[in-house]
DNA sequence: AGCAACGGCGCG
DNA sequence: AAAGCGCGCCGTTGCT
């Protein structure tokens, strides 16, 4: 794979680029040692705990017998036969749900539905395990004198963004290098067991993290130019009127819960390319497992299932892409909805993306805002979508690029550690947080744009700081005043 | 034993 | 006609 930096300004954004996550990369971040082995000895515990009480359990006798001499307690295949014998099927008829070659997957997903103790405690044996082997572990290995150097990369990814972990070009590393762009975060278990290991380099200093908000969205407006999303954008919730279509529900009865589902399992994933019968599967799914409810989750007024089933939608339908979509199922509402959604709502950015794809198939490649030829052969999918996601990220590296510079500039002691895609992490004096925090905003809010004239539509960021001292864990929204 | 591929899952 | 993007790490499987 080539990355080609055709213009002047590329060329030197990737050397100034790479520069500033060397300097990311030297500064590196404190981790807190003693915390971090106390959660290890916890976890380590825990997983043997469990994993004897799953091999004293009835299950396991019968496993073995099913499985005697190469009876193994992580293959789920075994699993799913055993389970199949005690009479749990999977219940899950979806495609996605088997192997190409027809066997039914033993995932997550199949298994949440199998309602024994001894699955339950086997899921939440996995999940910790993964804790420890994945980032616990490494998080040891790794630091040195008490402090964790992540490396970054530019030279990896397809759409231009960076990477974090180990360079496979690099054949001297063997060994797995933590990644500093997936550490838990959603999950506020997991979150807290990882994220406490991150502290500030002095007791009386704060970690920063600044986030350019729904980046991508606002540099795809700069490609597309459909007002009617920039203005949804800026200043309505395009979510929550989603979510208000999707599950055919008043805006006023939308809550959290039902804006979350009709965010990541329609919106985002329709810019992305997909198409109806994922999003009306895995949103019939969700209404189930994430308990969708209409209106005040403390007091709903009914589940949306049952709200879609008074509205006269019962079933999900069958989801061949071969067959129409059955009219009163889900699925062909949730067709209607897309139809409606490009045809009508986004037709300029739909308008786009034909546009786009068919230059690029006439010339053999296109060129992003910031000088870089997608050059080569690419799926469709992908022709419209890293343009969008790579200018996205190098707003971020320029925004690094300037901080750092003003951080110099100014003699401040702030130092920049790492970088996700859209977020800046620091860590600094507990005097410098307005400063820094202004400093941030100024660049990525002012000068980029000023910058870069094709940036057409304001931007937006969100600051996060953590008490002195305190872990990562525990960053809170900061306000500029 | 070593390696690649794959599914699964973490983040954006 | 095709049908969600990017990345890395882990454990397992299956091949050599």
């Amino acid at each position: 794979m080539t990355l080609i930096a055709k213009t002047k300004d590329a060329y030197q954004l990737l050397q100034d680029g790479a520069n500033v996550l060397s300097i990311m990369e030297h500064n590196g971040v404190r981790i807190d040692m003693k915390f971090l082995r106390e959660t290890q000895e916890r976890n380590e515990k825990t997983v043997k705990r469990k994993t004897e009480k799953l091999l004293k359990s009835k299950v396991w006798k019968k496993w073995k017998r099913k499985f005697p001499g190469n009876a193994k307690l992580t293959n789920r295949f075994q699993l799913g036969a055993v389970l199949s014998d005690m009479g749990h099927e999977f219940d899950r008829t979806e495609p996605t749900a088997r192997f190409p070659d027809g066997q039914l997957k033993v995932d997550e997903e199949g298994l949440e539905k199998v309602d024994h103790p001894f699955v339950k405690m086997y899921l939440q044996t996995e999940k910790i395990k993964k804790l420890g082997s994945t980032w616990l572990r490494n998080l040891e290995r790794e630091t040195v004198d008490g402090f964790l150097h992540p490396s970054f990369h530019l030279h990896t990814a397809r759409s231009f963004r960076s990477s974090s972990g180990r360079d496979k070009d690099v054949e001297l590393t063997e060994q797995a290098e933590i990644n500093f762009q997936n550490l838990p975060v959603r999950n506020p278990e997991r979150a807290e067991m990882i994220r406490r290991c991150f502290i500030p380099r002095r007791d009386d200093w704060s970690i920063f993290e600044i986030d350019y908000g729904g980046i991508e969205v606002s540099i795809a407006y700069c490609y597309h130019k459909d007002e009617k999303l920039k203005k949804d954008h800026l200043e309505g919730d395009m979510h929550r009127d989603m979510a208000a279509e999707c599950f055919m529900l008043p805006t006023d009865k939308v809550n959290k819960m039902t804006r979350y589902c009709s965010k990541n399992m329609f919106v985002f994933p329709q810019f992305y390319g997909s198409y109806y019968i994922d999003c009306a599967r895995n949103m019939w799914k969700s209404m189930d497992r994430l308990k969708l409810v209409v209106g005040d989750p403390e007091n709903p007024d009914c589940t949306v299932r049952e709200h879609l089933a008074k509205k006269g939608i019962k079933a999900l339908g069958e989801c061949d892409p071969s067959k129409d979509a059955v009219k009163g199922t889900f699925e062909y509402h949730m067709k209607e909805i897309e139809r409606k959604f490009w045809e009508v709502r986004y037709k300029t950015y739909d308008k786009w993306k034909k546009d786009y794809w068919r230059k690029y198939l006439e010339k053999g490649y296109c060129q992003m805002y910031t000088g870089f030829l997608v050059k080569g052969p690419h799926r469709k999918n992908d022709v419209v979508n890293y343009p969008i996601q790579g200018a996205a990220f190098h707003c971020l590296l320029k925004s690094a690029i300037l901080i750092q510079k003003e951080l110099i500039k100014r003699r401040m002691k702030t130092r920049l550690f790492g970088q996700i895609h859209d977020s800046i992490v620091a860590d600094g004096p507990k005097k410098e947080t307005k400063d820094y925090i202004s400093i941030a905003n100024e660049v990525m809010l002012e000068r980029i744009p000023k910058l870069w004239k094709w940036i057409t539509i304001p931007l937006r960021a969100e600051a996060e700081v953590t008490p002195p001292g305190m872990s990562w864990f525990y960053k809170k929204g900061y306000e500029l005043k």
